[in-house]
DNA sequence: TGCCTGAATTTTTTT
DNA sequence: AATTCAGGCA
């Protein structure tokens, strides 16, 4: 069966709304006939809205029905947010259709599958700090050496096996140690198993394997899915380009949407190389570029274009835009990070009171660490600001406490939530009787809970009292709703109680509260688990795979699940279990300060996919940012150009970029050269606030940095022009100063220039005379130690 | 059991 | 600098 692409007219009166206003370029993208597609999207081209309208265009023109296609993103986010659209575009219903994170929809196939996928029904997920908790066990119980296998890395190793396809016993073996970390892997595997959970890689891995182990399922699921749409194609790695091939099958028509010049998460296992893969193997007759830009000025495109063409392995694409020159990029230097955030506070007050939005001013940044005195500066001056980030709600540890609880609940074998709260609040159970709880388990091949009638004396009666704890719970919460369950389990295990006996723990009693909020509204405003229930209610009734987008039965398919328990609900899960995967699949919002004007803070990862009016990048120096650990390898420097270029690339009116001096990390001050980012922008596009100067330790700046010391306002100092150098006060050349071989006076902080290695920045200074040695820091050259006897070291001014 | 001290440890992150 | 974590001790 080939449907017929002259079936759907793109003229047609019906169709002509969804396509208004769309270029060339997206309109050829959103009306492609059905097979293999890549679309080369740019930053800002559009992207979302031709995926968007594409679903809507393949809908409407009744090319497949709203069961037979399946459209993969990576965050929640970018899944809602399709969602959204799409429902805004069509009135149909969102909620039944395949739309979903890679995870969410293997979670989906699984619940429909379980029993084919080797699964029990109920099947937990665990997030990373379980999955870690869980190899910690494995290791002890292993008696191996924490030192030896360092449990971050050997979850790092299972899960990067996962992700190659890898099962324990395919991994291949050069030395003890991976003999070993196959060893851990597999009763990793068996412990998960035994307990009725899975990893985050585990939920793709599986699914994967079910595929392709299973030719009626395959045929049925190749079949059922005609349409494959996949955002943020150059973000795939080994497993989940396997996972999608298999779904699609050799001739599916995926329809892959990606920029390889955004791909910044080589690190976590993505291979931009999947794009070219995917041209190569699907037989892509025609990659289109989306290459208008619709969201930056010139001056800030052209930086942008000019930058990322350096790199070397790209696909090709130069973006353009309509919208006029616009202001050049501006470039401040300053002495110190503290004197760049307050360069930073003036500059953001400035364009707030002319009218930007505080929410349309962003602070970028490589690393976390820099955020704080970015933040201290903001926090002194009063202005709101918001830091993405860090601990999200069902991270937190009274959170994951009462999840925990939640688990036991459903699933009283769920060994890493019973460790967590088995004696929290504390109930007299401690490490010895613990473990001697594991050991009787481990013998017996059961879980800890069916475990502790073996367990005397004392130890054993207070584990008694627990496990009646969790019965009594289970008996009581039967039948009540959600957001009364987790009150019922609030207060019978003590856990609120401990919290509000704790005088710092307000807050956490806040989030137990917010717990049952988000409980609530799981059930009602989600209609509870669309993740989680595994299909839609018109897939099961049959019981068989057989829906109506395929024109021929697939008989022989039952579902796993039960169908439809709840005449009136459709229900498969109970609302607790699917709040508990709902729970790990979403780890909620960071602390929305949701309604504030706020500056926003982040990461130049986490920035990816928004944009703002003015963006500030910051700390552009060479060991930051592009990263030292990056410089090993050409691909890690090709990635951090990339993460450069999609830093620029989130600014539409004002971009400006700063570096510093001297920067306090980890409690030492860097003395850092200024990054080769800088240097590769065009000067055309850009225009520097402070001198541009050949070197660091500049005249202007030391004066620069004076004048800040004494009180003197930022402000102005920028409009003051260049101020003449002074000479470095006295006081300045003592023990921290030494003179070079040519006869010059050094300094700690001091710009130098060596034949070999060019400019630098001297970090220390030791010793004196013959023995004097200097540690200078020559960015790309690294950091070096010279004997100023011998190396010829001169200033720069 | 829980408190204290010392040591380590710091790229980027989603699910 | 700040936070986390393991281990020792009362």
């Amino acid at each position: 069966m080939h449907i017929q692409h002259s079936d759907a007219d793109p003229e047609a009166p019906t169709t002509d709304r969804l396509l208004r206003g769309l270029n060339a370029e997206q309109l050829a993208a959103v009306t492609l006939p059905a097979r293999p597609a890549l679309i080369l999207a740019g930053a800002g081209s559009g992207k979302t809205r031709v995926l968007t309208t594409r679903i809507a265009w393949l809908l409407q023109t009744g090319q497949v029905s709203p069961g037979g296609l399946m459209a993969v993103t990576f965050t929640n986010k970018a899944s809602k947010e399709m969602q959204a659209r799409l429902s805004a575009m069509l009135p149909i219903n969102v909620r039944g259709m395949w739309i979903g994170t890679f995870h969410g929809l293997c979670n989906r196939f699984l619940r429909a599958h379980w029993k084919l996928a080797g699964l029990p029904q109920g099947f937990q997920i665990l997030d990373t700090a379980d999955s870690l908790s869980a190899v910690k066990r494995i290791i002890k119980a292993m008696q191996l050496d924490e030192e030896r296998f360092v449990p971050k890395q050997v979850s790092w190793f299972i899960a990067g096996a996962k992700e190659d396809g890898l099962r324990a016993k395919d991994v291949e073996i050069h030395d003890g140690q991976t003999q070993k970390l196959a060893e851990i892997y597999k009763a990793y595997e068996d412990q998960c198993l035994r307990e009725g959970v899975v990893d985050f890689a585990e939920l793709l891995l599986r699914a994967y394997e079910l595929m392709r182990d299973n030719e009626a399922l395959r045929e049925h699921y190749r079949h059922r899915f005609q349409h494959i749409l996949v955002d943020e194609f150059q973000d795939t790695n080994r497993l989940q380009y396997a996972w999608l091939k298999m779904f699609a099958g050799p001739h599916g028509a995926v329809f892959a949407v990606g920029d390889d010049d955004q791909s910044i998460y080589g690190f976590r296992g993505a291979l931009v190389g999947n794009m070219a893969d995917f041209e190569r193997e699907f037989h892509v007759d025609k990659v289109i570029k989306l290459e208008q830009n619709y969201r930056s000025f010139g001056n800030i495109l052209d930086a942008a274009n000019h930058l990322i063409d350096r790199n070397s392995k790209r696909l090709g694409k130069n973006l353009r835009t309509d919208q006029g020159p616009g202001e050049p990029v501006r470039i401040f230097e300053s002495t110190s990070d503290f004197a760049e955030a307050q360069w930073f506070l003036e500059e953001a007050q400035q364009l707030h009171r002319s009218g930007t939005a505080r929410s349309e001013i962003a602070v970028l940044y490589r690393s976390n660490a820099q955020s704080r005195v970015i933040e201290s500066a903001l926090f002194n001056a009063g202005i709101p600001y918001r830091v993405y980030g860090g601990l999200r709600f069902f991270e937190r540890a009274e959170v994951k406490h009462a999840l925990s609880y939640l688990r036991l609940i459903e699933n009283p074998n769920d060994d890493t939530s019973f460790l967590r709260v088995v004696n929290f609040p504390t109930r007299g159970i401690g490490a010895r009787t613990i473990e001697l709880l594991q050991d009787s388990a481990r013998q017996t091949g059961r879980s800890l809970f069916q475990s502790v009638g073996s367990v005397a004396g004392k130890g054993g009666s207070n584990l008694a009292q627990f496990t009646g704890l969790i019965e009594r719970m289970q008996q009581a919460t039967r039948g009540l709703t959600l957001r009364d369950i987790i009150e019922h389990m609030l207060a019978e295990t003590g856990l609120i109680d401990f919290y509000r006996a704790d005088k710092e723990g307000a807050d956490r009693v806040e989030n137990l509260e917010e717990l049952m909020n988000a409980a609530e509204a799981f059930v009602t405003q989600e209609g509870f688990g669309r993740d989680a229930v595994a299909l839609p209610v018109d897939e099961l009734s049959p019981g068989t795979l057989a829906s109506r987008n395929t024109s021929r039965d697939v008989p022989g398919i039952q579902l796993d699940a039960p169908v439809t328990p709840d005449a009136e609900t459709g229900e498969i899960m109970s609302p607790l279990a699917a709040f508990l995967t709902h729970a790990s699949l979403e780890a909620g919002d960071n602390q929305a300060q949701a309604g504030q004007d706020a500056i926003q803070l982040m990461t130049i990862h986490s920035a990816k996919g928004l944009e703002f009016d003015s963006v500030f990048i910051t700390g552009l120096e060479e060991g930051l940012f592009p990263h030292e650990n990056s410089l090993q390898s050409n691909d890690g420097l090709e990635e951090e150009r990339r993460l450069m270029y999609v830093a620029i690339t989130r600014a539409r009116k004002r971009l400006y970029l700063s570096f510093s001096q001297t920067r306090l990390l980890h409690g030492q001050t860097r003395y850092n050269v200024k990054s080769r980012f800088v240097e590769e922008l065009p000067e055309a596009n850009v225009r520097w606030l402070t001198p541009r100067n050949q070197a660091f330790g500049s005249g202007y700046a030391r004066e620069y940095k004076s004048a800040w010391e004494r009180g003197t306002g930022l402000g102005s100092m920028i409009g003051a022009g260049r101020v003449e150098s002074s000479p470095v006060p006295k006081a300045m050349q003592d023990s921290r100063s030494a003179t070079s071989s040519s006869g010059q006076q050094l300094r700690q902080g001091q710009s130098v220039f060596h034949n070999k290695f060019g400019e630098g920045v001297i970090v220390t200074l030791e010793g004196a005379g013959e023995e004097a040695r200097a540690q200078v820091n020559f960015g790309r050259h690294g950091m070096k130690w010279l004997a100023l006897s011998v190396a010829k070291l001169t200033p720069v001014d």
